[in-house]
DNA sequence: CATGAATGAGCCTTCATTCAT
DNA sequence: TATGAATGAAGGCTCATTCAT
């Protein structure tokens, strides 16, 4: 019990590393197995079928990381708040977890191809903890109400994401963390309801952003 | 003749929508021929090898394109004017060109991982107009000294990017015209000098921005 | 016609030196008209196919060989005269026709067994010339009687030829003139018939070779 | 387990009948993969590819046949009887083993030329035992002086060799046994020191013949 | 006659998957 | 459960041959 699933964890992570330096369609079950240090039959104990690692991987790692985000976010008062630690979140997970968001990103475009049947609910259950906070922010009025959550979920995420891209195939040759928070004021200052006023430095403290102040 | 770039473009053209619909890995040489209306055999004739096929997909089809956008921006007066007109140019070249867009975003990178030998330097170069339009933008004080136009460039165009990808994965499910342009006025707010009052109206005149698009 | 024939040789030496370099099955046709600087397709019209350059090549050198060492062999008085002549003329032949003799020697062997319908009958008529030559000598009582001329005219050849191809292969690193002359003497001592002499018996005690074998 | 060597010699065993019978390039993978009864994709676990068939045929059985060759005339007091056991060896070697020999004949030659990085080194040291012999009879006074042994051995391997092949080409059409006897007379003959007799200083002026009178 | 672009059969090789141990 | 040798389907690529110009 408790060793199989040690077993496929281990190999599940091994498939991460393999995915992360190969790519998937390159990446042969043997150098799985090899990197997980089991014999290459032992792999189809716990997966289907090569397919079937891709789409655990996809599975297990969003599960884990909605419910993280989702935990992190609940105990937060307000939209602009969940918005910063969503933008938090991100960084963190780049940094923590290199090669597994690196596959997730690059991955999960292709893998809606060759897999029919399988659809990335979990990305989307993703996308939409976004697409909530954005929808908070505008009933709360934080928000402009002209935004459209359900395109601008998709713009904030993918601008973070090929920063946080780029941050990685670059191995981590700029501040990733300064680098999202700025990418953060600048959606913030897109998006917010300006009531005749500057929000901001009452909102937050936001490192060197003075000029904002400027904004009246 | 040795003119005959005729069945070269006719085989390109095809390996787009093969590769749009398969992807890369999946799709064979003998899918690429029949759709081409040629001999397996044929495409060794104007291609090196399948790698060679989507070097060329790329470096054909974003030379085009770069030597377009140089040409649409370098008519414009400022860098307010340059970056709207990149913005609209993306929405002009997702609507025309959906496949091509697709394997353009999907494929690049995935082949940075199996061709190494390859540098996508094009797809670099088309970034980096990007970055110099808001380089150019920090000179002439319209946008914001603080902005990192290296990243940054790397956010708008993510932004862009995941935003059109979605309406291409989704058939063209919203309006990607409206949507774009909405992007744009936010990332405008966001990274947009205020001299002490509200720049747009007077700025320039935006599409009116009542109207607000696709992300209302 | 005369045009023709000229085309005709001008593919059959191309053929002989792509041969000679690459082998007859790593050779292109398109490897065989580029050396003679006509059209791949233009080989077609002198030759059935790439099987039938190569028994061209036999066919027509063999044929200009035979001829050729017929005409010289028939003006000697003896076989002793005769079979230095052979000899000599081998060397010459090597000498000056290092890539068609590589091609003979070599790729006849091949030959045999792809080429199930044609039987290198020029072939054995070159060895049967030797053949010819040994036995007039039997007859006319210069060599030994008990050499059996059909086995020993493939022994000569065979000194001969190995030697001259490592002569080729290693671009006439000695005085392939002197080798043969040297083999044409020890082949001569050892199958001439001296009067006067019973050599074997008091020459050494060979182990139990009375019999004297296959050659009698 | 790893020790399936029998399976490695089972291919091996099984390429040898197949290059016999078609040639390298004519012989498929699939042939060899069925001749040894196994499925094409396990050949590739012990060889490396198509050329790697050829090269092991080489190494391995020539390193087995040179190791034989080596104890044979090990035992043996002098260069006469080892001359003579390295004849009768041939003659066995041809007997037992008549496709290996064919094999190993005639597809050295063409492999020098499509294998640049595999140089037949075994091939080599085949000959120089045979070379060592005849400057080991040089040495000791039992072969004339005047011979060269680097040369030499090339010669009485090609008779050897040639003999040998139309042997196993025409079926065993002859008594083998009783050809290569003859041969090794006529060598011995040929190059054997006859005291009370220098035959070769005046033996150089040939034709005249007058010289084997000289014998006595 | 000459051309060379086009064809497509054929084969080597890879690797996901199975299964006897 | 675990192994890893064995399998064989699949596909990239070559090149002899054809044929429209």
């Amino acid at each position: 019990m408790k060793k199989e699933r040690e077993k496929f964890f281990r190999i599940l992570d091994a498939a991460v590393r393999v995915f992360a330096q190969k790519g998937f369609f390159k990446a042969r079950i043997s150098d799985i197995a090899k990197e997980a240090g089991v014999a290459d039959g032992t792999v189809y104990l716990y997966f289907k079928n090569k397919d079937d690692i891709l789409i655990q991987v996809f599975e297990v790692n969003l599960d884990r990381i909605l419910k993280e985000l989702h935990l992190q976010l609940s105990v937060l008062p307000g939209p602009l708040e969940k918005l910063e630690r969503w933008f938090r979140y991100q960084v963190e997970l780049f940094q923590s977890n290199k090669e597994l968001v690196e596959v997730l990103i690059v991955e999960i475009r292709q893998s809606r191809r060759f897999m029919k049947e399988y659809t990335p609910n979990l990305y989307f259950a993703y996308l939409d903890i976004l697409g909530s906070v954005l929808k908070e922010g505008k009933e709360e009025g934080v928000f402009v109400e002209t935004l459209d959550a359900n395109i601008l979920k998709y713009a904030i995420y993918g601008a973070v994401e090929e920063v946080a891209l780029r941050w990685v195939l670059k191995g981590g040759a700029f501040d990733i963390s300064r680098a999202i928070d700025g990418l953060f004021l600048i959606w913030l200052e897109g998006i917010a309801y300006k009531k005749g006023a500057a929000f901001l430095p009452e909102a937050r403290n936001v490192p060197s952003h003075t000029h904002n102040g400027g904004l009246s």
